[in-house]
DNA sequence: TAGATTGTTAATCGATTAACAATC
DNA sequence: TAGATTGTTAATCGATTAACAATC
């Protein structure tokens, strides 16, 4: 276990930063700052200071953080490397997409298989992946030792996956549905609720004229 | 503009507590404690009163909030009556699957529109969207006065299309891809980032044994 | 050196949690 | 009433931001 605990939203600045580290890397460029890593990430330098403190390893003063080895080490550090296997449960739009997107494995996680309940979808593909019955979950994750799910379920459907998914000894469970699917606490569920999301912008649009278009000009900004 | 400035994590959770009163108003159910929706929405019953703090209207004591009272004051104060309409750049598996998906007319936004700069997928449908080609963007959106833009794109075109949706007067935007887009401070951008998402799960899985059983320690490593 | 940039400790801020009075 | 549940103020916690010494 990483030592000071790392807060998440660090954890999830340091996948940005590595992006920046790697097209700076094919640039050429041979050490990038904190000032630079800011700009990159929506941050401040001192948030990327102090992200960076929980890595074991140092930037140089007045010239920054080198490319190859902040590399090296947030592909350790966040194990981008070693392949996670996964298995996708509701290969409907959302599902297949996630299943095609080709992000993922870059970054160490490989969707194995698809499940669904649908007897039209059963025994076809998607990519090179293959659609099997839900049923059959239980056992195949169980023997494949596969610890991470990923549920593209509909909501009604969302807490019966997730309780195959931790008998079958799934740790770690990404839920896009709706469902709030409740598990023993040694599992990590991830919601990524759509909908949720969404009212984030709806709330902003709903209230956008009465703090924007009172008075003022908003200033000039200069975004490079 | 809402008066106590609403935590984000607030306005999302209204939005959870909303598809609880939702299914108790369809069991009959005319009054929820916030303990019953605090288990809902995976939070506490404090919470739940805190976040209804915000609303104004109240529950009764010893009873609980009112199903049907709440449900009118959570769908007006986040404004899930009125149609927004959203614009989709990047019609590829996960645009498509977004365009599709039937959760979001739910809660008041509707895709009218899709873009992209794919000759062959120009001119052709996804479900009654039609695909267009991403030069009518700025033009289309500004005309029908279109306030929010969900981008879908690689991470390489994301910055163009920003600047497009900016141009053309949108003031939300949705961005599914791994850039970070830069746009004027009027402007908010919400941002989807699925893979720094997936880093959560990933390191909670590499760090899994460790925190949970008894056995051995992770090998301390050396980078110099 | 002077100046830029890192690393780290302390202060601040915002959200959650706790405490408890008010209510029915 | 007694007991359950709400509403609100205060305390705590965690993450961000600020400050500043150390470094090259």
């Amino acid at each position: 276990m990483q030592n000071p605990e790392i807060p998440l939203p660090s954890l999830r600045r340091l996948l940005i930063y590595y992006r920046h580290f790697k097209t700076a890397s094919q640039a050429g460029l041979d050490y990038i700052s904190s000032i630079e890593l800011a700009w990159a990430a929506d941050t401040t330098p001192e948030q990327v200071r102090k992200d960076f403190s929980f890595l074991p390893s140092q930037g140089r003063s007045r010239v920054g953080y080198p490319t190859q080895k902040f590399l090296a080490i947030i592909e350790d550090y966040l194990d981008l490397v070693n392949d996670k296997e996964a298995v996708l449960v509701g290969a409907g739009n959302l599902g297949q997409a996630l299943a095609l997107y080709p992000g993922f494995k870059q970054y160490g996680l490989r969707i194995v298989v698809l499940f669904d309940n649908d007897p039209d979808k059963i025994g076809t593909r998607v990519g090179d992946l293959r659609i099997l019955p839900v049923e059959n979950l239980v056992n195949l994750v169980d023997r494949m030792m596969i610890r991470i799910g990923i549920i593209t379920t509909p909501a009604y459907v969302a807490q019966k996956v997730a309780d195959s998914m931790v008998r079958a000894g799934i740790k770690a469970i990404w839920n896009f549905s709706p469902a709030r699917p409740k598990v023993p606490e040694d599992v990590l569920v991830r919601n990524m609720d759509l909908s949720s999301d969404l009212i984030v912008l709806s709330h902003y649009i709903q209230n956008y004229s009465a703090r924007f278009s009172t008075g003022r000009i908003p200033e000039e900004k200069n975004y490079t």
